[in-house]
DNA sequence: CTGAAAGCGCTAACAG
DNA sequence: CTGTTAGCGCTTTCAG
């Protein structure tokens, strides 16, 4: 790699403001200006703008920040674009974000540590101006990386903060009521299926006794692994009602449950969590507990903006309140269909 | 939490290469080499690294780009990353650009054309150093912006590119010629439902009189259009086969199908488009065209790589073929369930 | 209203 | 092996 004047092999260097200049005729002062829409004459502003276009000149976003400080984007981590509450969230927070003038990325760490944490790091230094990260657990690592972090960073959880150890802007939600609410829904409304005194006992004396093997999938909120754990599980036992860890868990177990011979709800009632998009297009729909996450998202993004703006602020932490929707797969009466189901969510887009 | 020096929240400003060098008694071009791996002496590394860890020190990315004219970023622009295809093409994508050593950022525009433009613009004003792009279509203003893009840019679409009239590595796939393996799939295989001989003739002669109704959500791949334009067309006629645009759409002509008292595939067969995650999920899982997303991410990553490396390179066109993926909601049985179904892909993870 | 000039923080010659 | 120094492309005082 020679490198001294560049590589422009068949190409001039790309066009700077200078070259824009020259070809102006004016200063490259002049140039910023114009570009910028600060006070300039007539004729300067026409003179610039001819020769920007004659040039197909663009800015050099990386100067632009060196000096302005500002890159006028915002990130967002996550471990797994595919999945669905992301999708929620980022939606929600590039919708508040975007209507503030930022650009936003996204970028996925593919449940890989080291590749979150690279990114937590690199990310942070001056390549965004915020970042908003949903990550699944907090190290010690996350808790350096962002007491150190340059830029504003909002922590976004499903799952109730366990008293993050840091100073950060987080919205959480209270996941554990969500599954409270979702046990609640399924013991009162499917009676006669259930042995509830048993169970009631069971949950009280053990915790949750038949679930353990749903259990083994912690950690892997996948559709194969929920498959795979849904299948052992009715090789053992014909449960009345399954709480999955997540919406891509509880449909899985849905196929399952069809293939091992279950209709669902008459003989089973299936409860998800997340709310996701995918809860309105399965059949029959998902119940599902809503964590908020465009709410949370929302949040999220306005903390963030206001931080940015006044970085003495004091640091915040909120939980959104959960919410049980009852779709199909836990309908009270064995009818489920027409009646119930459009797919579409009904009410508040708020997932 | 008191940090030391750190955290001077009314604040001296964020330390640099400067404050490093000043704090360890050195040069700062010594504090560059020690950072970058540079041959320094044990000594001087040490020194540095100390100062480094005391300042809780991170390198400014921008001013790093601008000497180095070079981010380590690339980009990958959709219009919704909800949707799972673009999933599918993203992961592929990250895995080889990771490998190379790139950071992956993807930008959603949500459909609008005025982000969409403002994005491609922006993004490859060198915030990052190529871009992959998936347009829905490609408009005049499209060309003038990739023709003056200063960075790399690898075009990803799902149809046929209809030769696109610039200069760009595109990776499209034949999604007419995967409709027609579909189309050849239902008309063979679900024969006894079909009037073999009218269906033929209207196809050749009239295009395909019976899905107009489907047609007119085109340009709406939505699972809400799908819903409403199924509906439509149930209320009119009861189909023996439904060929959807993508696989959104499928899994919510489903959903009407079975409300509309349709049983799939025993009485209405299906096929969607895109081969996505969905497909395996739902139940009955979806019959769907692959249109070969991974390997589309693949290619479209190297080809970037490659143009990285060495911009004057020929601009390359390819195409990838698509392939037909049975599963249930047009099993030429009507037998559907234990047999065909894990839910899981079959073979190849190639969607 | 416009131009000249001083850097933003970093890397890469070039000397020493 | 280490320090000095010149910019990367842009914005922004400060004079004119």
């Amino acid at each position: 790699m020679a490198h001294l004047e560049a590589d422009p092999p068949p190409g001039i260097s790309r066009p700077t403001v200078q070259t824009v200049a020259e070809l102006a005729g004016v200063s490259v002062a002049s140039v910023s200006r114009v570009l910028n829409g600060l006070p300039a004459s007539e004729a300067m502003t026409r003179k610039v703008r001819d020769a920007v276009e004659r040039l197909g000149y663009l800015p050099d976003a990386a100067a632009r920040s060196l000096k302005a400080g500002r890159t006028e984007q915002l990130a967002y981590a996550v471990h797994d674009v595919g999945n669905p509450t992301y999708v929620t969230v980022m939606r929600a927070i590039e919708s508040v974000t975007r209507a503030a003038g930022y650009r936003l990325l996204v970028s996925s760490t593919d449940a890989d540590h080291d590749v979150e944490m690279s990114l937590l790091r690199s990310l942070s230094q001056r390549h965004v101006d915020g970042l908003v990260i949903s990550p699944i657990r907090i190290t010690d690592e996350h808790r350096e990386a962002l007491r150190n972090a340059p830029v504003p960073v909002v922590v976004v959880t499903g799952s109730t903060s366990e008293g993050l150890g840091v100073e950060v802007d987080t919205v959480t939600t209270d996941s554990r009521l969500g599954v409270e609410l979702a046990m609640a829904h399924l013991v009162d409304t499917v009676p006669g299926r259930m042995r509830l005194e048993g169970y009631r006992n069971g949950l009280a004396n053990h915790g949750l006794p038949r679930f353990d093997l749903l259990v083994e999938t912690a950690g892997e909120f996948t559709y194969a692994a929920g498959y795979q754990a849904a299948q052992r599980l009715f090789a053992r036992i014909r449960p009345d009602a399954v709480m999955c860890a997540n919406d891509l868990i509880a449909v899985a177990t849905m196929r399952a449950a069809t293939e091992a011979g279950l209709r669902v709800p008459q003989d089973l009632a299936i409860v998800g969590v997340d709310d996701t998009e995918l809860s309105g297009m399965v059949y029959p729909s998902l119940s599902s507990v809503s964590l908020g996450s465009a709410e949370r998202g929302r949040i999220a993004a306005r903390f963030l903006l206001e931080r940015i703006k006044e970085p003495g602020l004091p640091h915040r932490q909120v939980s959104v309140a959960p919410r049980l929707v009852i779709r199909e797969s836990s309908a009270p009466t064995g009818d489920h269909g027409s009646r119930t189901g459009s797919g579409q969510e009904q009410g508040t887009d708020d997932r």
